[in-house]
DNA sequence: CTAAATACTAGAATAATGTTCTAATTAGGT
DNA sequence: ACCTAATTAGAACATTATTCTAGTATTTAG
């Protein structure tokens, strides 16, 4: 195998490995030897690779951001109505969180402190994937459809109910999973941001 | 002065140092020693009184969510009807949290991870909390005013906009701050919980 | 095809830091 | 005044993340 299969695939066997204790015990508590021991790496290739337990912490959390924002768009963008569109960007938030409950626990758990490097690289996915999303709102804000708000306020309003309620769930205080009350969570967002005559 | 005094106000002076350290770096990146130097505080007496680490952070959170409760309860249950109510528990969430920053990005981070006493008593503080609050809901839900819904759906449905908005702002991506933009908030909640004809 | 450069692996040694332990001190009750 | 129990003190300890030096494999260039 050539060495770039054989580095991706440790890599990936890290941040695998890593994943299921950081969501586990959460980072603070994992060993790193752990990781070393399951992911069958040794302590110089692993911080060669990541610099330290933070970097892989990093490597998931960016890795997890990027999947959920491409699966998002994807649900979102062919979305005709404003209805149909909000009422989308739930229902996927639902079944993301239930389909991968340690992903979404870490992502939500919000422990990773970001590295400066990190935090710019986080900061221009965020932009692009923003923009996207800012170009569906428009014309549904312009036509009235959609209340008009501070840009920072419709990510809460929209997704807000859901994420706490995922919150709940993957901490183990409900059975219904989000997937389960998906279309309340829908329903109460889209009466949360329709513009009511 | 008496050794109860002197003792009680070591561990307020350890816990709002802490809180500091805690909220600006979290805890894993605080150092033990630093909290020790900036609190007056010999190794042993902390250890005495808070175990480790993990018990100064339980010992702030559990006061917090306290301290949280009670002024939520003295908001909302003067609220006769269940408009005032829900906008006044949003209302309440957006002052607080603006108004504590700190403790408010300290119970919001879910840093910490809690001992099973703590469990117990946090778990004992939220059932009485939470029967009070359920006491207040039943007649509007009853009434037809407010939405009848799966109980574990209550507090996201009603603060998750909230919550998610208060993480934004205290992460500095936003200016304007909860209070600033509560009735926002305590209107879109409103529409997401109250009955629709 | 060979040699130099580079990327990667290895694990023992180190450093940082949370926690324990034993001894000393202080306050409150008798 | 003395005894007991709570508290304080900080040096010693243990754990664990990280560094460092040396070695190995792979790619690239001449």
């Amino acid at each position: 195998m050539s060495r770039k299969n054989q580095t991706s695939e440790l890599k990936a066997r890290v941040m695998e490995v890593a994943l299921g204790h950081f969501s586990e015990v959460g980072i603070e508590r994992t060993n790193v030897s752990n990781i070393l021991t399951d992911a069958g790496c040794s302590v110089g290739s692993l911080y060669h690779h990541f610099g330290n337990k933070e970097g892989i912490a990093e490597a998931v959390f960016i890795d997890g951001v990027n999947q959920f924002n491409s699966r998002l768009l994807a649900a979102l963008l062919p979305r005709r109505t404003a209805d149909k569109g909000i009422k989308a960007i739930v229902t996927f938030c639902c079944e993301w969180v239930t389909n991968q409950p340690e992903l979404a626990g870490f992502l939500l758990s919000r422990e990773v402190t970001l590295s400066d490097n990190a935090k710019r690289e986080l900061r221009k996915m965020d932009r692009a994937f923003g923009q996207s999303i800012y170009d569906w709102f428009v014309p549904h804000v312009k036509s009235g459809a959609l209340l008009e708000l501070p840009t920072s306020m419709y990510v809460p309003l929209i997704c807000g109910s859901t994420l706490e309620y995922s919150r709940l769930w993957l901490s183990g205080r409900n059975n219904r999973s989000p997937a389960d009350v998906a279309s309340i969570l829908a329903e109460a967002a889209w009466q949360s941001v329709k513009h009511n005559l």
